[in-house]
DNA sequence: GAAGCGCTCACCCATTCGGGTGAAAACTGC
DNA sequence: GCAGTTTTCACCCGAATGGGTGAGCGCTTC
């Protein structure tokens, strides 16, 4: 509960340069709780950080896999995504990826603070809330890849050539897909799938 | 071209800390060009400002309709849209509000005060672009009615009855669709839609 | 008034999709 | 081991979709 002797070492790893000098100033006060180490652009930190904090811009695939490589390295601690997208947006995301928190960037610098503490000290942050729905519409591992391509618009022949898969297979997922989702057609079932992040998005926005 | 005399003042307007901080730290290296006067969310500027930055939320409407207050505002010179969001978001609000420029929160300082110098000099910065593409592929207003059932999922027959066509004419309307959008199916449509949203209410007439 | 565009519809045709049934292999939990 | 789930595939069939051509009507513009 009390304020550690040393700060939490943080890294914020390749966002927008207003990010890093309003993550820079706005922490400055707390200088004796979080100490922010920058390093540049897809570089690892060269010193060790307790925790790294991460946002995943128009690559989302992309990014998580290098948080996957950052947390599998000795010298950082924990792994938070720093976004302005709702926790929601990485229900998918998190399964596979190791995450140790979510916190959002509309946060004061005392709030932020206070959750990289948390995080710091072990709890889940951001993630805890992220319980998935009745396990009746839960979706499979194969079903949530099938539902991401069709999502991006992909034929069922080129779902299979994709997942080295037959269209009858393809086919078979997509029954089932739709009967979860409560849909009848593809586009439904792609419109659902934005809904629920369970799909990048097109050619559209960035958060950073 | 030359730098001015005087610095041009500038306002952000009721934004997050973090950027508020940023903008702080960001611009200080260029405080002969450019002086940021901040003041509290909600209010005007107490003292007059040459550019106000704007950041449309999640209630876009509000915010406009505020910047179309503070552009009727003596005190304010010109009104900037500065967000992450790609300027083609704004194609339908800027016709009926009074918006001088949009500018990516991405900006490094540099580019950012350029940008301003640039807009303060007159320049329509962001605006311009949204000259909405070629004749060619820009959506006639019954394609985009078409569209904006399609992209919830609705089949051929169904956008037939919604808008009291035939199906013959929705196929019609859905290949001139695929060959404006790029796009070879309806599911990729919807995304585009989606993402260039153009699918909102069905049971509305779209204005604008 | 001719040209152009938007809106509407029709017919044809090949392909795709949606839905049903059945079933084998693999893995999970009790 | 057995029940249940997941993953994979096949076959069938009717409906929907995508793409092509052609064509009439109305409005605007030159």
């Amino acid at each position: 509960m009390g304020t550690p002797v040393t700060p939490i070492r943080i890294a914020l790893v390749n966002d927008y340069e207003i990010i890093v000098k309003g993550l820079h100033t706005m922490l400055a006060p707390f200088s004796d709780r979080v100490l922010v180490v920058e390093f540049d652009p897809g570089t690892l930190p060269s010193k060790p950080v307790d925790i790294a904090l991460f946002d995943t811009f128009a690559g989302r695939r992309h990014s998580l896999a290098r948080i996957n490589a950052m947390a599998k390295d000795v010298d950082i601690g924990k792994v938070v995504l720093y976004t302005w997208d709702a926790p929601a947006a990485f229900l998918h995301d998190i399964e596979r990826h190791k995450i140790d928190g979510i916190v959002t960037k509309a946060h004061t610098g005392e709030a932020l603070v206070q959750a990289i503490e948390r995080i710091h000290g072990g709890e889940r942050i951001g993630l805890d809330d992220l319980v998935e729905p009745d396990a009746a519409t839960a979706l499979s591992e194969r079903e949530k890849e099938v539902l991401s391509l069709l999502a991006i618009g992909l034929t069922n022949r080129e779902i299979a050539t994709e997942l080295y898969l037959s269209v009858d297979t393809v086919k078979t997922y997509l029954r089932g897909l739709f009967r979860k989702l409560g849909v009848s057609n593809r586009t439904q079932a792609a419109v659902e799938a934005a809904g629920h992040h369970l799909s990048p998005p097109p050619s559209r926005r960035r958060a950073g």
